[in-house]
DNA sequence: TCTGGGGTCCTAGGACCC
DNA sequence: TCTGGGGTCCTAGGACCC
């Protein structure tokens, strides 16, 4: 037997913002997605309130004034430190973790309790299953005191099994479970909703409630191979992991992106393309930055814009084009220039767009990329020459933007002051990553 | 007035090849 | 008039995650 831990972070935003502001403690927090369009984390006393997740903000704006909610727009500048903190925490206890998103972690703790003459796995014991719960308690006491952060721990043989133990930990005083003990395992499975287990979202739901499942344990118990053919092979690992049997591993390395996305929606509607291509060069230049930082070049790109959806007295529009590069690019003028030249393509005049996406297709990695480029006769307009004097350029760029600040220097198709700026009405400063945010204590 | 953003994986079906 | 079979690759769409 492995044993997988989950480590997730309870309201994650909400609690990086309460940890700056200890007079929040109690105070029932939310924090809005970008634009400050809906609710994407609440605090415990937010939800007790009865706000929803993902509620669109307009329709609880007046019910949080009312009760005294703290509204915080998102920092994702702030989340991303403190979630390094919280994970670096983590490697005390082992080095063996898939950092699996920015609140959550699977831990591998096999090998700390490997005994003389086991190779890969242990045997479960009423003594293992002391000790792993005094592991658990020190676990989800360090890291709050380290970072400020709390957290819920779960512990079971697989990781579906260790995110089922999260979901019952986090109702649960001492924050913890654990589904290692196959003796216990199917009384608290029975304890968990369906909709709550890993893999089943919305559809799901709805086709397992009407083949009346209701339990993880209900799920646990379909016949994997009726499952495989009645869905996929997804939904079969899904039950097999349920009952156990180890089908997903733990992917320690990250894996390199396949593809990168910039999207925003705008503070307000653009109907003139001047506008709209400042919008376009800005995510542009955001994906580039984004490709040269994990050493990747993209194959395409695609534009895609958006009217909104919600106006539907207005005409709704939804275009998208994809376009190859001649060769594999991470050039910010290069892909600003087939980004706008996508955007007058697709643009049509009588429309309000509130929202726009770029699309980095099919990324390699960058010297992978430089090798395979002999095989290719090399295009007219951008030649060697140019590849390599733009490289050198960027290279600058990045370099002075790292010194004095993201942003510091920018392309002018970005615009200087762009209409499409989002709406950030209660944004915290970056406490942690910023000299001038830093707290000052009095 | 106001409604988020960024990912992955799998399958079915068509195109194409021999 | 009659018209095989098997394989690969690509894409769109649908599901999921946080």
């Amino acid at each position: 037997m492995k044993i997988v831990g989950l480590l997730d972070c309870n309201s994650f935003f909400a609690s990086c913002e309460k940890v700056f502001h200890p007079a929040w403690e109690h105070r029932p927090v939310v924090v809005l997605s970008n634009n400050d369009g809906c609710v994407v984390a609440r605090s415990p006393e937010a939800k007790k309130l009865g706000i929803a997740m993902g509620v669109p903000y307009f329709q609880i704006k007046n019910f949080a004034a009312a009760n005294n909610i703290v509204v915080c727009s998102s920092n994702y500048s702030l989340y991303g430190d403190m979630s390094h903190r919280v994970m670096q925490t983590i490697t005390k206890w082992t080095a063996d973790v898939e950092i699996y998103s920015i609140d959550e972690s699977f831990l591998d703790l096999t090998g700390r309790f490997l005994r003389c003459g086991q190779r890969a796995e242990v045997e479960w014991s009423l003594e293992l299953e002391d000790e792993l719960a005094k592991l658990a308690r020190e676990i989800v006491e360090t890291v709050p005191r380290w970072t400020g952060i709390p957290v819920a721990f779960g512990l079971g043989p697989t990781k579906t099994l260790a995110k089922a133990a999260n979901r019952i930990a986090k109702k649960r005083d001492d924050h913890f479970c654990s589904l290692l003990d196959a003796g216990q395992r199917d009384e608290l499975l029975k304890t968990l909703d369906i909709a709550d287990v890993w893999g089943v979202g919305r559809n799901l739901l709805t086709q397992f409630t009407r083949l009346g499942l209701a339990s993880a344990f209900d799920l646990a118990r379909v016949d994997p191979l009726w499952m495989r053919q009645n869905y996929s092979v997804v939904q079969e690992k899904l039950v097999r992991e349920l009952r156990g049997e180890r089908c997903l591993e733990l992917i320690e390395l990250p894996q390199p992106r396949q593809n990168i996305q910039v999207s925003r929606s705008f503070g307000r509607m653009l109907e003139s393309l001047d506008e709209l291509e400042q919008a376009l060069a800005t995510f542009a230049s955001r994906g580039a930055l984004r490709l040269r930082k994990e050493k990747t070049v993209a194959s395409a790109l695609c534009v895609q814009l958006y009217t909104n959806r919600f106006r539907t007295d207005l005409p709704q529009y939804m275009p998208a084009m994809t376009i190859g590069f001649g060769r594999p690019t991470n050039s910010t003028p290069e892909i600003i220039s087939l980004a706008l030249s996508i955007g007058r393509q697709i643009w049509r005049e009588g429309y309000a767009y509130k929202r726009a996406k770029i699309l980095l297709l099919d990324t390699v990695n960058e010297t992978v990329a430089c090798q395979q480029k002999m095989l290719f006769e090399p295009d007219t307009k951008y030649n060697d020459e140019r590849r390599e004097k733009e490289r050198c350029l960027m290279q600058a760029v990045d370099l002075i933007n790292r010194r004095a600040g993201q942003g510091r220097l920018f392309f002018a198709a970005e615009g200087t002051t762009p209409a499409w700026q989002p709406n950030q009405a209660f944004v915290s400063p970056c406490y942690t990553t910023r000299w001038e945010d830093i707290p000052t204590a009095k």
